[in-house]
DNA sequence: TTGAAATGGTTTTTT
DNA sequence: ACCATTTCAA
């Protein structure tokens, strides 16, 4: 190992200790082990002391490691490097704003103090709220701007819009922007001009029309814009490419307005968390940058005389020029590879590492030019690459490369060549060329993926390597999967643990989706309340049938000790407490209900919540899905399964890459919020809203905004780049799983894809017995009511409506079953109060989701066929299927067909005595069309056929 | 090759 | 609501 003995590339960035250097460290090179070695070898050199050398990492827990390892190293102990300056960014700025930067707001002209009790807000969702707070005040404030925040969907959205912008150095002053801020609003005609020609030259020899031509076809397709805005045939033009000065008239625009509104929010805003005593992570850099700049004897104090950057390629434009400013002479060294830079949404920003060169002249001299800030303005930048990898096996290190340059989509056309320019190729140590490469496919992807896991474990051809540096067959804890998303990997655990593959996961939850939650919410509002929505839960849960429900809710009188319980609560002082007392009651004391219990907590210490207002928060939580971090204890021997952002500076044995599918890696589409910021350009607003177009007051789209933003091609780099990080996790091997769908990354690399049994038409491997329908979820009685048919009335097709066509969509849907389910939904817009009534109008049970089994005779052999049935409504008379389906055409009749057949002779089967009605309709060119269910002779044909396919 | 409509998705996480 | 890509038809 590299451990004792550095290589030449890490002897030479350990020895080059005056100069400015950029250190290409690649994957697994011993960057850590290089740097630790570099730092003790500068504090041990006479006249230098740890206070002298400021080490950036990106995490607290790299710094404690570096701070570890270089103890190990040099003649200094850990009591003397405990003070010494081994930090992130953040806490770098927290020290210097709390001993030096009592009167940095003044700076910007802001008349307030950081004190010492002024904390740091840590807490994403707390902050949220307040900003949400602070934006009602100020909305309240400044009516000059009711237009403005009349055009935005969600206001607190700008909070992120001042993050970005504070990540980039653009701060408000009391009288404007501070330096030279303002020009980064105004973006730069140049380099989109450049953006815009290139996306506008025809391709194919001049045959077909530019990118951004075919583009622009959908113009305003999804919105109107004021009656000015030019036509669509305008902007397209005839022939190849778009008019020429269709960049300059949607590059130009008068923007003062959204300026001056965007700088009294951020200015409003800083003012408000100084007053409420707190500073964001964007706040902490914002002003340390100013009192490092401004208070000149200060810098000049605690300029440094090395400055040394970990993971350079995470870092954001003021972190650059933070270091910049820390240094006091032209002892700058960064280490970092751009290959793995991928947290973009962070507000890193790649440019630092790959144009360093470039960017460190041009900070500087920004720095430098009203006064001598910067301790070099233009060093010699020597490179040191570390080019050996002592993780991977040469074949794995092939792939990743291959990673960096596959397209994204089967259409992208990437510039393979000027990518693999920039890439330092690492050469593996490992002798090992047993490396298998794998790819697999298969409908039902989680079932395929345990068990290829589940065969890969003891066997002898994918061997990994043990401590003693000899080769075995693999253990489940050799194997990590990776994913794009965490929901995935959430939905895999689920599935391992059911059958019994041990699996660990860490990562983020929908802690307000949880049983613990939802206890919680019913108790908050039977205390707000009283409410039956609260009361329905919690006697179900106690056992009572749903008529003993029913009669209770009507009359309203509760089992003592409920109603004893319910006042045992009311006592309690703090939401904190209640949440306590109800978890500690139905036994809840796992790592979810501790998660909640903090959650709530800090969001009630923070805020000025009410009980009311945080039962709606809790309410708002399940709706949006807002996960917190929680710690799925692990056992000795799993699999591991992480997102590849969580895996980054790990490494595993075996790396299998999952949910490689087309709609989750790349993911496509994505929001958009109603002002932008972005280079080249600048700030936009998306929405204006205008109180006298037409007769009434309306949100219309910018056309600009439009045209700009079909101008800028969309960036998959950064996609490409966590493909590569992901496969450079791997040691030994690296396996992709893909569902229906594989992703494009998956058809461009050299692996061949294997199809895993084709599980068509749900056939599964088991074989049950009985016909079995066994939903685990009741929902509850309604008042009597007339019998429907289904839900596909023509009564209820009236309301609804998605835009799309007159079905349901997914979004109706899923409010449909958290509607039956009693989840404390409010529906909202005319569709979902059509599904409320609807379903309030039922009488008899309402079951929601689960899976459903049908035995059936396929060539002569049992197979089980499984389906998933959404809503099914039962009365003593009848069954019927509650389905909703948004597809329409020709695909989708067969496929309604098969599962609405399922449906049909389960229930069947289930329900003898009554009448079971399952009809599903779709449109076909404005016809609607019913589906009725196959025989079961008809089914077991088609699934036969499937099953040769 | 283009226009038009259909389709199916809706991240990632540290300070 | 929004969006990129795919698919279909001409």
């Amino acid at each position: 190992m590299s451990e004792f003995t550095p290589n030449p590339g890490q002897r030479e960035l350990i020895d080059s200790t005056e100069g400015t250097y950029l250190v290409d460290a690649g994957a697994g090179t011993g960057k850590t082990f290089s740097i630790t070695r570099r730092y003790a070898g500068i504090v041990d050199t006479e006249g230098v002391e740890p206070d002298d050398v400021l080490l950036v990492t990106f995490t607290n827990n790299a710094a404690g490691e570096m701070r570890e390892r270089i103890v190990d190293r040099s003649g200094y102990g850990t009591r003397e490097l405990k003070d010494a300056p081994i930090q992130t960014f953040h806490s770098l700025c927290h020290d210097l704003l709390l001993e030096h930067g009592h009167d940095a707001p003044g700076l910007l002209g802001i008349d307030d103090y950081i004190t010492d009790s002024t904390r740091l807000l840590d807490d994403e969702f707390v902050e949220r709220s307040l900003f949400g707070e602070f934006i009602d005040g100020f909305s309240d404030d400044h009516p000059e701007y009711e237009d403005i925040f009349a055009a935005l969907s969600e206001p607190t959205d700008l909070l992120d819009l001042l993050n970005e912008l504070a990540a980039k150095g653009v701060f408000p002053t009391a009288e404007g922007w501070y330096r030279d801020g303002e020009r980064h609003l105004d973006g730069d005609f140049e380099g989109f001009r450049e953006i815009f020609d290139e996306r506008n030259e025809p391709r194919n020899g001049g045959n077909k029309q530019s990118a951004l031509r075919s583009a622009l076809y959908s113009y305003g397709n999804s919105g109107t814009y004021l009656p000015d805005a030019p036509s669509k045939s305008e902007i397209r033009g005839e022939g190849k490419q778009v008019p020429d000065v269709l960049a300059k008239h949607a590059f130009h625009e008068d923007r003062e307005r959204l300026k001056s509104f965007v700088h009294d929010v951020y200015l409003g805003y800083l003012r408000f968390s100084l007053r409420r005593n707190y500073l964001n992570f964007g706040f902490l850099q914002l002003l340390a940058y100013v009192l490092l700049c401004e208070d000149h004897a200060l810098r000049e104090r605690i300029a440094f005389e090395y400055v040394m950057v970990d993971e350079f390629q995470d870092t954001s434009e003021i972190q650059f020029k933070l270091a910049l400013l820390c240094a006091g002479t032209e002892n700058f060294c960064v280490v970092g590879d751009w290959k793995q830079s991928i947290y973009g949404f962070q507000y890193a920003d790649v440019e630092n590492i790959v144009a360093f060169e470039d960017r460190l002249g041009r900070f500087a001299a920004e720095l430098n030019r009203d006064h001598d800030r910067v301790g070099f303005e233009q060093p010699d930048v020597e490179t040191i690459s570390l080019v050996e990898n002592y993780r991977s096996t040469e074949a794995i290190l092939d792939l990743a490369e291959d990673g960096l340059v596959a397209p994204a989509t089967s259409k992208e056309a990437v510039d393979a060549e000027s990518i693999l320019e920039d890439v330092t190729s690492l050469d593996a140590v490992s002798d090992y060329d047993h490396s298998r490469i794998e790819a697999f496919q298969s409908e039902d992807e989680q079932e395929a993926l345990l068990s290829r896991i589940h065969d890969i474990v003891g066997d002898e051809r994918f061997p990994v390597e043990d401590e003693g540096g000899d080769l075995r067959a693999p253990e489940y804890g050799d194997i990590a999967v990776l994913t794009r998303r965490r929901a995935f990997g959430r939905e895999l655990l689920a599935a391992a643990t059911e059958n019994g593959l041990p699996m660990a996961y860490e990562g983020g939850v929908e802690i307000y989706r949880t049983d613990p939650a939802k206890l919680l919410l019913a108790w908050l509002r039977v205390l707000e309340y009283d409410a039956d929505r609260g009361w329905a839960p919690l006697l179900e849960r106690v056992g009572y049938s749903l008529p003993e429900i029913d009669a209770m809710l009507s009359s309203g009188t509760y089992p003592q000790n409920l109603v004893g319980f319910a006042d045992e609560l009311r006592d309690r002082e703090t939401v904190g407490a209640i949440a306590r007392h109800v978890f500690e009651r139905y036994g809840y004391d796992g790592p979810v209900a501790d998660a909640i219990l903090h959650a709530v907590q800090s969001v009630h210490d923070a805020t000025t919540m009410s009980r009311g207002d945080l039962l709606r928060y809790i309410e708002r939580g399940i709706e949006t899905g807002t996960t917190r971090e929680v710690h799925v204890g692990a056992g000795t021997d799993a699999v591991t399964v992480q997102t590849i952002h969580a895996t980054k500076g790990l490494e595993h044995p075996i790396v299998i890459l999952a949910d490689m599918n087309q709609h989750s890696f790349p993911p496509s589409g994505g929001g958009t919020s109603d002002i932008t910021f972005g280079d080249p350009v600048g700030l936009r607003q998306r929405t204006v809203f205008d109180a006298e177009a037409y007769d009434r007051p309306h949100v219309f789209r910018n056309w600009r905004s439009d045209v700009l933003k079909r101008t800028l091609p969309r960036n998959y780099d950064e996609e490409r780049r966590l493909l590569y990080v992901a496969i450079t996790r791997a040691e030994h091997h690296v396996l992709f799983s893909a569902g229906e769908t594989p992703s494009a990354f998956l058809e461009s690399l050299p692996v061949a894809v294997e199809q895993i049994d084709p599980d068509v038409a749900g056939v599964s491997a088991s074989t049950e017995a009985k016909p079995t329908f066994t939903p685990d979820v009741q929902g509850r009685d309604g008042p009597a009511a007339e019998t429907p048919h289904t839900i596909m009335r023509d009564d209820v097709f009236e309301g609804v409506d998605d835009g799309r066509g007159v079905e349901f969509g997914s979004r109706v849907h899923e409010f449909a079953e958290a509607y039956a389910l009693g989840e404390g939904v409010t529906p909202e817009g005319s569709d979902e109060r059509a599904v409320a009534a609807f379903l309030d109008g039922l009488d008899g049970e309402l079951l929601v989701e689960e899976d459903i089994h049908l035995p059936l005779d396929v060539d002569g052999e049992t197979v089980t066929i499984t389906g998933v049935v959404d809503l099914v409504h039962v009365t003593d008379e009848r069954v019927d299927v509650i389905d909703y389906k948004t597809d329409r055409g020709r695909h989708a009749e067969d496929e309604y067909r098969k599962q609405l057949s399922v449906y049909h002779h389960v229930l069947e089967a289930v329900y003898p005595d009554r009448e079971v009605t399952t009809s599903i309709f779709y449109t076909d060119g404005g016809e609607r069309v019913r589906v009725e269910p196959l025989s079961e002779t008809e089914l077991s044909n088609v699934v036969s056929a499937a099953r040769e396919r």
